[in-house]
DNA sequence: CCTTGACCTCAAGTGAACTTCAAGTGGCAG
DNA sequence: CTGCCACTTGAAGTTCACTTGAGGTCAAGG
């Protein structure tokens, strides 16, 4: 019925180090010990793939935390999901400008990049800083 | 004609610190000094604009730092370029379902998101790895 | 009885890209 | 000549999410 530290690392796919650091982290918890040895609740996989998905979306494990509510899943306040899909639009803007920018640049036949046309407009948007993302912005990806 | 780093930084809205920092990874360097100071050509903005792009399409600098030829623009390895772009295909791809996620979950008129039978599946998707990306894949968005 | 293997703790290390700091230098305005 | 202020250096500190290492505990199996 519990798992232990081994089990959670195996169907999790985290080592179990990084669990014992999430716990340092306050993200999850033993439901007690056998010996030393922390057993888990099942449903410590649920709060996992929760912050999972929270890492994807670009949150900091500092800012999880306080999404997971001691119980279930509390404070998953419908605001801050909306601004991360509306940062994930503008960062999926920029990655696809990107995308067609060095698509262009693979395929293009100007024997230097420096003389194509194209090149430039987008050497020129990324020195007016159109593709550096403000820190705001979703992060890790 | 010349630039000090004073209006380089300003130019290319990089602090002096950064720009330092650049010179001691290769990435620019000053045509000379006046005293200490270091001088600039011109042509460094392009350059720093270059590397603005590479760190845009996930390259680190260490990656960016050999792809600046030590004159204009070389190492622009089209092969490298086009499997960037597949990358950002990818992280793409991710980031739109990460997005309408979001979305469904903000918008979710479940009373808690864990009896919302969408966000399950989002859940499950994220335990299962699918959000996760494989270090290779384009970096820091 | 003794080894093995999985677990434990706490501290320190990693890497990327910077930023910050302390202490010093140099040119130009007044 | 004297300040001032933007510059100089090298080293250390920061953030994030972990990973690694040293040294220790414990239950089961041969």
């Amino acid at each position: 019925m519990l798992l232990d530290i081994g089990e959670v690392a195996r169907k999790s796919g985290l080592s179990p180090a990084t669990l014992r650091f999430y716990e340092e982290k306050g993200l999850i918890a033993p439901v007690g010990r056998r010996g030393l040895r922390r057993l888990y609740e099942p449903v410590v996989l649920e709060r996992l793939a929760l912050v999972a998905l929270g890492r994807a979306a670009g949150f900091t494990l500092a800012e999880i935390g306080p999404m997971l509510g001691d119980d279930g899943v509390p404070a998953l306040n419908r605001q801050m999901l909306a601004d991360k899909a509306d940062a994930l639009d503008r960062t999926i803007a920029r990655l696809m400008a990107m995308r067609d920018g060095l698509r262009h640049a693979a395929a293009c036949p100007a024997p230097r990049h420096m003389e194509c046309p194209t090149f430039r407009r987008i050497l020129d948007a990324a020195a007016h800083g159109f593709f550096s993302r403000d820190k705001a912005e979703t992060a890790p990806f």
